[in-house]
DNA sequence: CCTTAACTTCACAAATTTCTGAAAGAAGCG
DNA sequence: CGCTTCTTTCAGAAATTTGTGAAGTTAAGG
């Protein structure tokens, strides 16, 4: 036991609920979002697969589901306590900021899918201009968030100082 | 007619479901994303229902449904022809690139739930600290997100010449 | 006004997704 | 090694989402 003690679980509960309701808003799925709340709202930053399926009150094989999508996007990493089979998942606020941002690979494949267009409509079509300009954009967007993110590292030191 | 003759429809068919998969995979709907594919790939930048319909082997329910949710979240407007009860749908690449970024109505819901968090878990909880932290980083986002278009414009007249 | 073309709404069938319980699979510990 | 604890996998039930046909609404054009 360490995060629920002397926490009123009702207000827990509500902003897990809340904030998970607006992640499936912007397309991630229901037991993923509600786990990501969860941990966000913990105040060691970690839970266990039990803690989660007893306070989201979903079974273990749901967590287990939403732990493994988490981890593949990178929104969470899995640490083993030493010494025991539990688990433990945590989330790195760089780690997430940068999964959120970091459509890098999500990007890439639009990009693609635009290069492709560009070829088989035809570069001199007025549909091929289209694509080739929002591939541009995209191209320009790749580019700006990696650096918005470097100015975010700033602004945090600045809020926050430097505890790393 | 207008936009069909003289291509290869298969192409353009290619080019709408891999796009349009792509976009579902970023949490698009399928059907309104196979709508927006199919504008972005028309050579006018404007289909009829009736147009959406035949190329996309799709009910008209299908295509108002999906219409009027992209047109909700501003990702085409539509244009009543002058003496007709046909409409066009029409994709403005301006419009879409504030949409797909401009995500600004969901970042200020979530901005509340944070808030809110931070307010009922304690400010000076590790959790509220991460909630306040995360809600820092949004708002620094939304402003910087915001110049990113700017600088988009900017460079966009670069690139195509100022053909507003 | 009446007809007809174009789009929308709605109830429902079909497909898909989500979550569970049960069983199997790892890994610490004696 | 075997026991125990924790996690994962998997088949399927339940809930949700998606797209359709049919009926309804609106507005142009006679």
């Amino acid at each position: 036991m360490s995060d629920v003690a002397g926490r009123d679980p009702e207000a827990v509960s509500r902003f897990v609920e809340r904030f998970a309701a607006q992640l499936v808003e912007a397309g991630l799925a229901r037991m993923p979002a509600r786990v990501f709340a969860a941990l966000l709202a913990s105040d060691s930053g970690a839970l266990t697969s039990a803690e989660l399926s007893r306070q989201l009150q979903v079974s273990p094989a749901g967590v287990s589901g939403a732990v493994r999508y988490l981890s593949q996007v990178h929104m969470l990493s899995r640490e083993r306590e030493p010494g025991s089979r539990r688990e433990r998942y945590r989330v790195h606020s760089d780690q997430w900021y940068q999964a959120l941002t970091n459509r890098e690979a999500i990007i890439k494949r639009w990009e693609d899918a635009l290069r492709e267009g560009v070829a088989s409509l035809g570069a001199e079509t007025p549909a091929g201009h289209r694509l080739a300009e929002t591939l541009a954009f995209f191209e320009f967007i790749e580019k700006d968030v990696a650096e918005m993110m470097e100015r975010w590292q700033v602004r945090r030191a600045e809020l926050f100082g430097d505890e790393r």
